[in-house]
DNA sequence: TTGCAGTCAATATC
DNA sequence: GATATTGACTGCAA
């Protein structure tokens, strides 16, 4: 719909916002062949992100290609003969060697404004935002992400990680001046990295520019000197605020941005962060167990009985599916790099790093998975309930997903089944169970019932066949993947090689991760989904707690 | 409307 | 003080 407004009815230049014009600088980078068809998928893609950067370029970068010119001059002033498609690779290499230049970023944020510590870099898309490249790179990393090989996300997040203890910087420095990231996200991003071909446009940009950041070493010397010089300043800050009290720092947490030129009284906005606690956390995936996409009706329950806002368990339900998905990404990953050591193996090393994690949450999911399929008691189990005769499929035992959960929760407790809610032992409850002396009013999600299964039933055979060999269509994977698979997939294929040589890379990495395991992953992902859809349409049948 | 990706930012933990 | 965790939010797509 947008598109065929845009085409039908396009605004001046001058009338765009920049985000208006994205479009239009894709068109014409289309059009001139900058941007292979299945280059940048931009539409597999969740819009805009690919030229999000572009549109937060400090003006000063932005002239470089998107200036206050008509979009389709963009490319031109960027790049060679707008008519003369340049080709990929030549395009590619002009870019390269941009890149490869050191690196402008530090000195651009250092002397734009010294890294003040207190500066919260503007609510909007990181106006401060370093980003890694000069004029043209605005447009260059875009094209840079869209073009760029698949790369080993894993393996570049591992060095940054290096690079960055060994000179003792700091993740939050290096993720607000190279990445444009705050600390957690860039904490997460290196802990967690997703696989190459599961990311979207705007995913992958972060990785991209770490992997131009480690290209370069004399980035890894400009940012010890930010380091330095942030230290300085904040010296410097204190010592004259020590002197003069007052007027500056007070302001210190909140209060940053009101200062900015909110007129709204901030404070009182605020609302405190809510924190779960341990019996809410287990009885959610408990419930998440049952259910990993609960009805509306179940989340007003579990809400209810949880004493939370049903927004709260919505968002958890959203925030767990979705980490758990990305455990299971680095498990593949790990696995696949670990020397397929095998299934064996995934579970120490999940240990290692995940486990961590308190109660080991978020593992959970994935350590089920990964244990997985502990498969045949689900079955067992479940005896009818929906998943469980998935599991009748052998290969696809995935189902075990959900009851991922309860390889983890073991470890919490051997529990007893059906404790708490006074849940019939015979129920499919997972055995993971552990909380069954969760003293919160643990919500227990009984197995869907007849009339569930029956759907489920019917569905699931089907699933299973097609399971091996459609496997990547599972749902999970669907959405990210779409996009991600589309593109990349053939994009590296044709990609000239000056890209590898720009990323330094020796191919496509990593991400050839076990296929067997994303296999198993994605088909598992489908089943539950689908079944948990159509047990959802059943209705008939509510979850008992 | 729902689910998801990507983030932020508060808070917990090391 | 740095890093990890996690609830919430934004923007999209289907």
């Amino acid at each position: 719909g947008s598109v065929s407004d845009m085409l039908s009815r396009p605004k001046p230049w001058s009338k765009l916002t920049q985000k208006g014009r994205e479009p239009f600088i894709r068109m014409q980078l289309w059009l001139n062949g900058e941007l292979g068809q299945g280059v940048l998928p931009v539409q597999g893609q969740p819009q805009g992100p690919v030229l999000h950067s572009v549109t937060s370029l400090p003006d000063p970068l932005q002239q470089g290609c998107v200036s206050s010119e008509s979009t389709p001059k963009t490319s031109a002033s960027c790049s060679p003969a707008p008519e003369s498609p340049m080709s990929s690779s030549e395009s590619v290499k002009s870019l390269t060697e941009l890149v490869q230049q050191p690196c402008p970023t530090i000195e651009t944020s250092k002397e734009g404004k010294p890294p003040e510590p207190s500066d919260p870099p503007a609510s909007d898309s990181q106006p401060t935002t370093p980003l890694p490249l000069s004029g043209h790179s605005a447009l260059s990393i875009q094209e840079l992400v869209a073009m760029s090989p698949e790369l080993d996300t894993y393996g570049i997040t591992k060095r940054v990680k290096e690079v960055l203890t060994d000179n003792n910087l700091g993740q939050r420095l290096f993720g607000e001046t190279i990445l444009g990231l705050t600390q957690g996200s860039v904490s997460d991003l290196l802990a967690r990295p997703k696989p190459w071909h599961k990311l979207s446009l705007k995913g992958r940009e972060p990785f991209v520019r770490m992997q131009l950041w480690l290209n370069d070493p004399n980035n890894v010397e400009k940012l010890m000197d930010m380091k330095r010089m942030e230290k300085k300043a904040y010296m410097k800050r204190r010592h004259s605020s020590v002197s003069d009290s007052q007027p500056c720092e007070p302001p210190s947490v909140g209060i940053d941005y009101s200062q900015g030129a909110s007129p709204q009284p901030q404070h009182q906005l605020k609302k405190p962060r809510v924190v779960l606690a341990p019996e809410e956390k287990e009885a959610l995936k408990r419930a998440y167990q049952q259910k990993p996409y609960p009805s509306p009706k179940t989340i007003e329950e579990l809400a209810t009985q949880l004493n939370l806002k049903t927004s709260t368990v919505i968002n958890w339900f959203h925030n767990y599916r979705s980490r758990i998905r990305r455990e299971l990404f680095i498990e593949e990953i790990q696995a696949g790099s670990q020397g397929q050591a095998g299934a064996s193996d995934s579970p120490s090393a999940r240990s290692g790093r995940a486990a961590p994690s308190s109660e080991g949450d978020s593992c959970d999911g994935v350590e089920a998975t990964e244990a997985e399929e502990p498969g045949g008691n689900t079955v067992a189990t479940k005896s009818q309930g929906g998943p469980a005769e998935v599991a009748a499929a052998p290969a696809d035992r995935e189902e075990a997903t959900q009851p991922a959960e309860k390889a983890k929760a073991k470890p919490l407790s051997s529990g007893t089944p059906g404790q708490d809610d006074g849940e019939d032992a015979g129920r499919p409850r997972p055995p993971p169970e552990g909380l069954a002396n969760a003293p919160a009013p643990v919500p227990n999600l009984a197995a869907p019932a007849a009339g569930e299964d029956a759907a489920t039933s019917a569905t699931a055979p089907a699933m299973a066949t097609e399971a091996p060999g459609a496997a990547r269509a599972g749902p999970a994977e669907r959405s990210s993947a779409l996009p991600s698979t589309s593109a990349p997939a053939t994009a590296p294929a044709r990609r000239p090689s000056s890209l590898q040589s720009l990323f330094g890379l020796p191919e496509a990495a990593g991400a050839r991760d076990n296929p067997v395991r994303k296999k198993k992953a994605a088909n598992l992902n489908s089943i539950i989904h689908r079944l948990e859809k159509a047990a959802s349409r059943e209705e008939p049948i509510e979850w008992e707690f």
